[in-house]
DNA sequence: ATTGATAATCTCAACGTTGAGATAACATCA
DNA sequence: TGATGTTATCTCAACGTTGAGATTATCAAT
């Protein structure tokens, strides 16, 4: 059983055999994996007319519980991207009638962004297919599997700052 | 110890108690983990001058093994990106002499891309610096885990057609 | 040889992101 | 109150990617 990644450590340790190039065991499978999945996700939400960003954001408000909104700054925290990318997300999701900029009056400088009610149908009709989608994806997985890989992610994630509370 | 992913989860628990969400604990945190380890990447990169995509084509060549060279089509499927990044990537690279276009003279519609002596000097010289860089970022990971975490990587990669075999 | 199908690369407009800078509002402290 | 520093968001040009279509070359069958 081998994958691509397999074989590029092979290439490594022919033409480099002074290395150790286990890091590219890791780096490389989750740079390949988070790919492909993405192109399933990608798949799926052109099926309900959403682009991966859009869903992103619906179930960023949606988890968040009511009112179902967030400042802007939230969400870019969320989704790992920068104040530029989330005031074009807003910008087009407002337009589709999925969410609505609301000027904070306790700070004016903030924004919540809010799930409209059309958004809020959106995202809780399509949350429980898009779950099914991910699990189809990963059915290789044994449930003792899943619990083990998360477990290792979640220490290298910690180990990186990656951490809920800020 | 928890990480962003758990706190992901347990707000979905609250909001929507009907669905079970764990296959956003594996995707979720792939998709983190690709986007931490990238800013690792750029930010080692843009130490010695170059794009992350850059080292990606100089590293795809230099263990590909003498002569150094692949197609296009070769590339563009190791880097899982589209014929018009892989020529814009070419362009660039071929602009800073890291690499150049050779017309393959048996089959007149493939280009073979191959390492300029200025492009392998630079790839070898790196490499042994990114492999180091990579595990800086994952040292949280025990010798034991980290080949845990690649086998369990692997079956969802495979399970997913990542084969290098095509 | 000719036709049709397949394959490899390039072209290019549309798109989303980045990242630095601008704008406006709050916070702190003299 | 005024001055300074900080914070939240928006602006916008540069950049890389996508994806459909164009181009050119090879292959298969007649």
């Amino acid at each position: 059983m081998s994958d691509a990644v397999d074989a590029v450590i092979a290439q490594w340790g022919r033409e480099r055999p002074d290395l150790d190039v286990w890091p590219m065991g890791v780096v490389g499978r989750i740079s390949r994996l988070s790919r492909l999945l993405g192109h399933g996700l990608k798949e799926f939400f052109a099926e309900h007319g959403l682009e991966n960003f859009e869903f992103d954001v619906l179930a960023t408000l949606r988890r968040s519980g009511p009112p179902y909104e967030l400042t802007a700054g939230a969400l870019l925290k969320a989704a790992m991207v920068t104040s530029g990318a989330i005031t074009n997300r807003i910008d087009k999701m407002e337009a589709k009638g999925l969410v609505e900029r609301i000027r904070d009056s306790d700070d004016r400088r903030s924004v919540r962004i809010r799930l409209t009610p059309r958004g809020y149908a959106l995202v809780d009709e399509l949350i429980g297919l898009h779950v099914a989608n991910e699990a189809r994806m990963l059915a290789a997985l044994a449930p003792e599997q899943r619990e083990q890989l998360c477990g290792l992610l979640r220490v290298v994630l910690e180990s990186m700052g990656d951490t809920s509370i800020d």
